[in-house]
Formats: C-alpha cells, structure tokens, sequence
DNA sequence: CGATTTTTTGAATCATATCAACGTACGTGG
DNA sequence: CCACGTACGTTGATATGATTCAAAAAATCG
C-alpha cells in the first residue's frame, strides 16, 4: 500500500547502519519513516535514564511518535535501528500524508484503531499478567521478531529487566 | 461539539442508575454513549475474573469500545455508570458518525491520536514507575475526578489491589 | 438504626529488582 | 586466523514492592 506511494516520488532513501539513531527527543514536527528492510525501534527514556520500548518496526512497518506528528508538540521519542537497515524518510508526514497514501481517511482511522486496539491490550497485559504471561504474549504475537531481537530489549519492551526475562526463560526451558 | 448533533437529531436519551450496566462483552457492534451528565466507565475482566479499568468518562466524555466499533469485532468491554448519570446513545456509531460531529474526518483522527498519547503513555508508566508515582500522575491528570471515584476503582484503574493504594495513601498522609 | 460495602491495617508470601560475579558470543585489529 | 576487548546473557544472593488473606474500622445505603 506504501510502497506505491514512495516509487511515485522523489522520496529520500536512507541506508542506516545498525545502532544509528534517526530520530531523538525534542525534535519538531518529528519524524516517520518507512522501513523497507532491516528493524528499528522507538522508545522512550524516562527520568531515571532506564529506556521502555515503545515498538518494533521490521519491514513493510511505518515508524514515527506519531502523537508528536499529528499534535505538533516536540517528540518524546528516540528511534533507531537494530540492525542495518533501508529506510525511507517520509517528508510530508502528517494528516495530508494518509489521504494521498490511504485510498481513505477510513484507512488511516482503521490504522489508528488497530494502534489503540494493541496498546490497550498491553495496558491489561501490564497490569493483569505476570512477565511470563506477557512474554509467551510476545512471543506468539511476534514469533518473526523472538529471533531477531536481543533479550535485553525484549525484556525493555516487557517491562522488566533482562535478569528477570532470563530466568524465566531458564524456567521455560526445565518444562 | 457533540451536544450540536444529538440536539439535532432523533437521540435516545437514557436516565442511568448507579450501577447500571450500558455494555456487555460479545455485543457487536459495540455501543457507544454521550455522557451529559453523572460518570460511566469501561473495564475488561481477564481470565482470572479481575476487573481492569481502561477509562473514566465523566460529563462530556465519550466512551466506547472504539475498537470493537470502527473493526467491527466483538466487544471485549464492559461499560457501566459509577453514578446515575444521563447519557445519550449514539445509533449509528462509525466512521461516518464522525464526519457528521465533527467539521472534518481531521477532527476524528487527533481524537484517536490524543487516544494513543494517553494509552503509550500509561504503557510507559506501568513499565517505569512504581505505584505510587502512578498514584500521583493520576491525581493530577484528573483531579477532578478523584474524589468522585473510589479507591478501589481508581487502584483497578492504576494496575494494583486495594489495600496497596491504601498503604500508598497512608503514607503520603504521614508524609 | 442495622446491613452492606469500602477502606484500613497487619502478617505472610511471592514476584521482580538490584547487585555482583561469571560465562559466552561477537567483532575488530593485529 | 587468533587474541583481545566489549557486549550480552546467565546465575545466585539479597532487598523491595506488591499481593494475598484475615480482620477490624469507617463510610454508605436502605
């Protein structure tokens, strides 16, 4: 659906090496970019320095603090990638940006839903299931990406430390 | 905004008692209701029969299951009124109730981004704070509502038992 | 008022965090 | 290709925060 879109234009294609931030905090309108290959993520780094991520973005994926984009308040957000990756840079990122791309509104409203949908299941995952529940989540939402992402930063996107995320993984294994 | 169209239009006006329930899981579609007057909300209970609190909506509020509506999937939510209330039901909730209230489908789309700033952030502070300072962002995101919602509920809204806030609250008195 | 629900308090237990140490894998420069 | 350094993952000991269960106190409702 995307991909249409960027051919069409003169659209900036990044190659960004593994570890490469495109985007920190503080930037005004913040950035979205379209993931081509590779994996990025977005998190947010709170007062005590630790990282949460927010999401993971492979391929086929749109990345962007979108809350920053459409509100036009300064981003909250780091994004960066996991591994080298091929991206593309979306220039005119806001409402406008879907109708061309979208053949609706309708379809971007449907993208945003699906948005809410999946963050207030994690919210009731958060609040109702211990790590090991939430990770068993994690892993049959997302087998493609179990492989692909250190421990580390699936126990950031859990919620817990990677200490906590290897125990039960130990535990899972003597099962 | 909204009292335009319902004033306008053929609206059911309902007279809620405290405690009524509006919405039970497996409907579809899934209802969604004005509240003029009085304090709905909605909560999922998971496999354990723990309730969740996802949202209050006090006087001029919407509440929905959103997801179920605009997806068109079963309803996975409660929605019940914590204090008799007055709330006008809205018969043909979807995509183009919208562009009928609002002035433009750009309207809806903030609405639903303003949704997933509140969501992502509530994810981040179930991940990074402990209940006491998720206590505290409560009480000043919604000070107005703190007097009128209980205790219980408020600690099902913020992910822990009762007593926890309780302590949580004792504390900060002798403090 | 009495009955029911909500809130508080305390004790025992559990899950996860923290800290520290060690083992392993990975990438780089020699 | 190897040796080294750095990142990452695992493991165990201890600390902390929250849950569970039980019971009493306080608030609310009919």
């Amino acid at each position: 659906m995307f991909e249409n879109y960027f051919n069409k234009r003169e659209n900036e294609i990044l190659q960004i090496k593994k570890n490469q931030v495109l985007q920190e905090p503080g930037r005004n309108p913040a950035r979205a970019f379209y993931v081509k290959k590779g994996l990025l993520r977005s998190y947010k780094v709170d007062d005590n320095g630790k990282s949460h991520i927010l999401m993971f973005a492979p391929e086929g994926w749109i990345i962007s603090d979108i809350e920053s984009h459409i509100l036009s308040t300064p981003s909250e957000l780091y994004i960066d990638a996991l591994e080298d990756s091929e991206v593309i840079k979306i220039k005119k990122f806001d409402v406008t940006f879907f109708t061309q791309v979208e053949k609706s509104n309708n379809q971007l409203i449907e993208k945003l839903v699906r948005r809410i949908a999946v963050l207030q299941k994690r919210v009731v995952l958060l609040m109702s299931s211990p790590a090991k529940q939430r990770y068993e989540h994690f892993l049959s939402t997302y087998p493609q990406l179990t492989n692909r992402i250190p421990l580390k930063m699936i126990a950031s996107y859990l919620g817990i430390t990677p200490e906590a995320l290897s125990n039960i993984r130990s535990k899972m294994r003597s099962q």
